[in-house]
Order: structure tokens, then C-alpha cells, then sequence
DNA sequence: TATGAATGAGAATTCATTCAT
DNA sequence: TATGAATGAATTCTCATTCAT
């Protein structure tokens, strides 16, 4: 029993292995530059065990994809069990969990719209798409859980909390698209926290109410 | 003279009609998986005959990515130039803006930051790659300049004009791409104006100044 | 339309050479040991070519089938076309129609049967199958149709003349089969013909009426 | 040492029950498609033991031909030492030997003539190279024997017996060939009893003497 | 200019075989 | 003995690019 699971960590340690070599090619070279070779060499392997673990190179790729939404999953679950925060506060929070999505793995987040092409997703088996789909579609219901809560306590004006969440989303993936972007071409600094932090300040204060917004005025 | 501006009409025009085709086979089928010959066969040329017009895949590529980029900025300046508008009706217009350019060219725009890759980048002749830094450079400013006025007018709050700039064109992206995996996923309708409109209020809002919001709900 | 009709020509000649090339790998090393690049360098051509011409392996080699099926069809009919040899002569221009069909192509023929693996046939194209059988389909009906002359004229014993025809395909078969089998074990010359004679000599007795027999034995 | 003879007894059994997995995966997806994962998953082993049983992929192959060869001899030797039955009896009994044959190992006789390779020829060790070549000799002397007794006893025709050997055993594997070939490609029942006997019937008749044939047809 | 056949380097993938446990 | 993960050479196939016509 206990050597059963024994092995079966050892796989999963493995796995690992395979994906974050996997990560750190695709990052020095995107993605059809990388060969399996490559990847093998990085991971300290032959070629032919890379096989044992991903049935092909888009599934490897796509498992990498898969690693983010589940980081972001929980992150995100993290943020909305914190429901002392006041709504300002939690989108704060909701902005330094993508911080760390950010770290976690900057270039992933961003290729994963590359899972786009259909003739990407007819090599992937249904089940690797399926979770994929599952996990981003629960991140998102999550986020809107809390723009929800934020419109039910009377802090955010009355949208559709889905959509809210789908924007949130979005600028967060643009803000990472655009930063890296700039950051390769011009091989300046990081300034991705910075904007970050703008871009949510922006947010914040776009989805306030306005009779919020008068009273902390006149409060002020 | 009359003749040889007839021929040049005519290589331009067939290397827009490459560019059209190379456009519809990127957007179906994601830049590694399209091949020359797919090209080629959409545009009902020989594969020899695009390379008479571009030096080769990587630089028929960012040709796309130019072409996008050149009619971001005329529509940028036009919406800088309607110097009548007032603050809000600008961003307004910014944003149709980009909803015309998403029309104009779905995925380039998105794609473009493929051309990350330092792979990539050294395939290209220096001209195309400094025409595109300049043009997004260009881009970016005309922008920064519409935020820029509205804050001298004490319409919006006192940001670098710059960040908002980056912020502005992140959302666009982001909202793009995300929309068109949404769309790719789960074959939905396209929601891309809608959403772009709810993301601009949102920006909109958020960066005016909070007296302006004030009054104007003391004045309704 | 005389230069379509050429390069028609010019590339039914370039499948004939690579074919030809398979063919005499095939020959030297047995399917699964020969390599694309091996064929290639046969028909002195790049790898690259081959496909230009042929979908797969697997197709080639089943072009190579559709070839023999092609010539031994053709041999079949003029046999049967030849309506002035009595019956027994008949029987001998069609073994010596099988002799021809073994010089056209000894190995082919023999390997023919690597076809009836399902994991071969799902690398074909449906055309090139249903080629296969309909020319074999043929053969057989041709080679029936030769009995069934032979039975009505009162030559031949009364049997289901496609069984007489697979029995005649089979020993066929049966003698290339083994009597290449001998010379790769042993080395040895060629007995082909003299065994085939021998196999036809028999075959034509056996299926002869008995009433024929006797009366050749009486008027001896 | 009877701890040693009961090793050496599971030894062969566990031999017995590869080659049975083996025989049922090349006879679904030929040799060469056939993976040695595929025969240790179907045996219920891992691939690495069948190493400690077969040298490597060639030589199982071989055991399996040297397996329907030794079947093939017990039967044909069978069939010899019934003296008291008549000519025209023994080749019935023959057909039926090779019925059986065919039961115990439908195509591997037939890929026997993969052997024929001489790239596989020096994957296989001497020893079994030569078993293999001993035991079709002697397979073909039994049944030359047979006919030998039929042409001293004035039954059969006075023609060389090896001769007759290797047509009979022609005969037989060219209609397991085609008949299996047919069944693969039109999904067909399994004819091969009827072909074969209605095969025999004819070569039974073929080498008979005509004296025989008369007065056989006189008595009647 | 346009063609499209040919190229051939390069990639993904397979699989017989080995070997540490 | 048995395992099965790992190997890595070998193979098939692809496709950007060239070039003779």
C-alpha cells in the first residue's frame, strides 16, 4: 500500500519535474522554438521519458496551463474566504493574488490563449480540455463572488458580477501581455506591480457607487 | 514614371493580398500550425511567390502585426484631433476606436506579442522592427495625450498620462484576448463590443476626478 | 493543355521511379527495415520527395501492391481473351502468366498479404483500398471466368468456378511464397518455373472430368 | 532435483504463455505494429521479463514458427504411420493434418516467410536458426514419404516425391494466405476448411495414376 | 514575375532493450 | 525472477525556403 503511493508521488514529483523544465525552455525560447529535446536536456532526461508523462508536446504545454489555473483557483478561493475585508480591500487583495499568479509563472498566463487554435485543442485529450475549461470557468465564478458580495453590501454599482469578473480578468491578463511585451523589446525593469496597482486603483474606483464615492467625499 | 507607379500600385496591392490571406489562416489556425503553403493556397499564389514579397515567415508576420498598427494610429489621432469633444465623449470615441481595430484585425493585434520572442526578433530586417516599435510608441502617445488634455481640463484625476495610456490599451488587449477564448472555447456568440463597452464605463469612471463625480450627482 | 498533359506525364513518371526505388529496397531488406531515407537515396531523390508523391509508408507500399494487381489483371485477361487454345492450354498460359507475374514482381506479390494487418489498412487511403480490391476482384473474376469455359465446354469437372480461381490464386501464391523462402534459406537457384509447371501440370488434371480421362487414355 | 525439474516445468510454462500472448498480438496487428508492450501487457508481464525468456524481438518471433513447426511434424508423422489406410485416404487425412495446423497457428506459418529476411536472419541465434530449418525439412521428407508409398503402391503418378512435398505444403499455405487475406478485407466467415478440402480433392485427383482414374470409373 | 517541384535540416515520436530495485 | 521506468537511437514525416523553368 504505502509503496503504491510511494510511486505514485514519485510520478507526480516527476511530472513536475518535466513542467517546470518545460517552463523555463518555453520562457527562454516560446513555445515552437522549444524542442522536446530541449526540454529533455533541461529536465535531465532522454527525450523518449518526456512520453511517459505527456501523451505529446501541446498536451505537455497545455499541462503547464492547467498548473496556473490551478494556482489562480486557489489564490483566488483565498481572497474570497477573507470576508472581514472591506470591498476596497479585498480588491486590493484580489490584485496581489494576480501579483503572485504573476510570479508563479509570468509566461504561461500569457501563452494560454494560444490553447486558442483548434488545431491545438484536437491534440489534447478531452479530459486535460475539460479541466482546463472547469477550472478557469470556477476562477471566474469565484472573482465574481466577491464583486457579488462588494454589490450586496452596496460598495459597487449594480453590474453583472460575471461580467465584472471577466474584466477583471482581462486586465490583469493585458496588463501582463502589455508589460512583458514592452519589457522584452526594450529590456527595461519590471514595472508590472506598478501598473498593476494602477490599473486596480482605476477598477476599484470605476465600479464604486457614486453615493459611495459622494459620502467618503463628504466625509473626508 | 506612369508605368512604374502602375507596378508599384500593383506589388503593393498583391502584397496586401498575401497579408489578407496570411491574416485568415493565422486567425484559424495560430502561427505554428499555419504553414507557408496554407498561405500560399488562400491567397492562390505559389508558395515562391510570397517570398517575392517578404523575406519570409517571420517577416510576413510582423508585416501583419505593422499593417494593425498603422491603422491603430490613424484612428488614434482621429479621436485626438476632435479637439470639440469633452472628456467622457473622447473616451468614448477611444474605445470605438478599438472596436474598429478589433474589426479591422482580431488576432494580430493580440498575437503581436509574439514577437517577443528574441527567436523571432532576429529574423526581421531592423527596418520593419524599428517601423513597429516607433508606431506603437507613436500609438501609445497619441493616447497619452487625449489623458493628458483631460486632466489640464480638471476632468480626469492627476495620473501620468503615459500609465494611463499602457492601462487603456491593456484592457483593450486583455478584453480581446480573453473574449476570443471564450469564443473558441465554447463557440458562443461574440460578446466583444458589450464587453468592451462595460470595461471603458468602468475605466472612464475611475479615473475622473471625484469632485466631477460630486457634481454631478449633486446636479441630477 | 499539351504542358498539363506533360507534366502529367513527368509526374506519373516520378511515382513510377520512386516506386521502382521501393521496390528494389523492399527487395534487399524486407519492409521494416527499409527506411524512407533509404528509398530516397534509391531514387536518388531527398525524403521530402517522397511524400510529394506518396501519403506515407504504408501507402507506398501499397501502391506497390496496386502495381502487381495491375500487371497480373492485364495477364489474366489476354489469357482469357484467347479463346482458340483448348482448355488445358489455357491452363498453361495462365501458369505462364503467373511466371510473368513472378518476374514483374517476386516480393510484392508475396508481401502483399502484410495488408491484411487492420493497422495497415487504417494508414490507407479509402481510394487506394477500394483500388485493391476491385483489381483483385477482377483477377479472380477473369481467372473464373477461363473455368467456367472450361466447365461448359465439358472439359473441366463441375465446380464453383471462383473457387477454382481462388484454388489457382492460392498455389500460385503458395509456390512463389515457399520457393523464395527455400532460396533465402539456401541460397540456392531458382526452381520457380519447374515447381509452377509441376503445381499446373497437377491442378489441370485434378480438375479435369473423368469421362475426358478415360477417353484420352482409350484413344492413346 | 525435483525442486529443479518443477523450475524447469514453470520455466517452459511461463515460456508457452508468452508465446500464446505473442501469437495473438501478431496475429492482430502484424509484426511490425505488434510492440513488445503490447505481448508483455497481453501475457500479463512486464516487458522486461520477457527479455528473460526470449533473446529479443526476432527470436520470439522465431520460437513461434519453431512452435507451429514441431506441431506441424507430430502431425504430418502421424498421418505417415497410418499404413492401413489407402492412398487417396492419406492425403484426406493430410488435408485434415493441416486444418488442424492451421487451428493451432493460423498465421505465423503464414509469416514464416518474414524469416526469409536476411536482416532478421542475424538477430536469431545459430541454434535456433538451425531447429527451424531442420524441422521444415523434416516435415517435408515425412510428407514426401507419404507420397513416395502412394507412387510404389501404384496409386499415384511417378513423380519426384519431394516435389509433391513442396506443392502440397505450397498448396496449403497459399489458401491459409488468400483465405485470411479475403477475410481481412471484406470481414467474411472463415472458409478455409471448405477451400481447403475442395483444394485437396483436386490435388488428389491431379497426382493419381490414370490407370487408376479408369478403372475406378470402369468398376463403377 | 510566377511557379511548384524539390530540398534537407530538423522535429516529434516510437519502441526494442536495459537495469536498478 | 519480475518489474517498469528510463533510455536514446532510429524513423517517419514536416515545412520553410530555394531555384530551374
Amino acid at each position: 500500500m504505502g509503496i503504491a503511493e510511494r510511486k505514485e508521488r514519485e510520478k507526480e514529483r516527476r511530472r513536475q519535474q518535466i513542467m517546470l523544465a518545460a517552463k523555463r525552455v518555453f520562457s527562454a525560447k516560446s513555445f515552437n522554438k522549444s524542442t522536446m529535446e530541449d526540454i529533455a536536456a533541461e529536465a535531465e532526461l532522454s527525450p523518449g521519458t518526456i512520453y511517459l508523462y505527456f501523451k505529446n508536446k501541446d498536451e505537455l504545454y497545455a499541462s503547464l496551463t492547467l498548473r496556473v489555473l490551478q494556482y489562480m483557483l486557489i489564490r483566488f478561493e483565498h481572497v474570497s474566504m477573507q470576508r472581514n475585508l472591506n470591498s476596497e480591500d479585498r480588491i486590493a487583495a484580489l490584485r496581489e493574488a494576480m501579483v503572485d499568479i504573476y510570479e508563479f509563472d509570468a509566461l504561461v498566463l500569457v501563452n494560454m490563449f494560444r490553447l486558442q487554435s483548434s488545431e491545438t485543442l484536437k491534440n489534447l485529450s478531452s479530459e486535460l480540455l475539460s479541466q482546463i475549461k472547469d477550472l478557469s470557468r470556477k476562477s471566474l465564478q469565484t472573482m465574481a463572488n466577491i464583486f457579488k458580495e462588494g454589490i450586496q453590501s452596496g460598495n459597487f454599482a449594480d453590474r453583472h458580477p460575471m461580467a465584472l469578473a471577466d474584466i477583471a480578468l482581462s486586465l490583469f491578463s493585458g496588463v501582463v501581455l502589455w508589460e512583458e511585451s514592452k519589457r522584452t523589446l526594450n529590456e527595461n525593469k519590471n514595472y508590472l506591480r506598478e501598473t498593476l496597482e494602477t490599473a486596480f486603483h482605476i477598477f476599484a474606483k470605476g465600479i464604486q457607487r457614486q453615493d459611495n464615492l459622494m459620502s467618503e467625499k463628504i466625509a473626508s
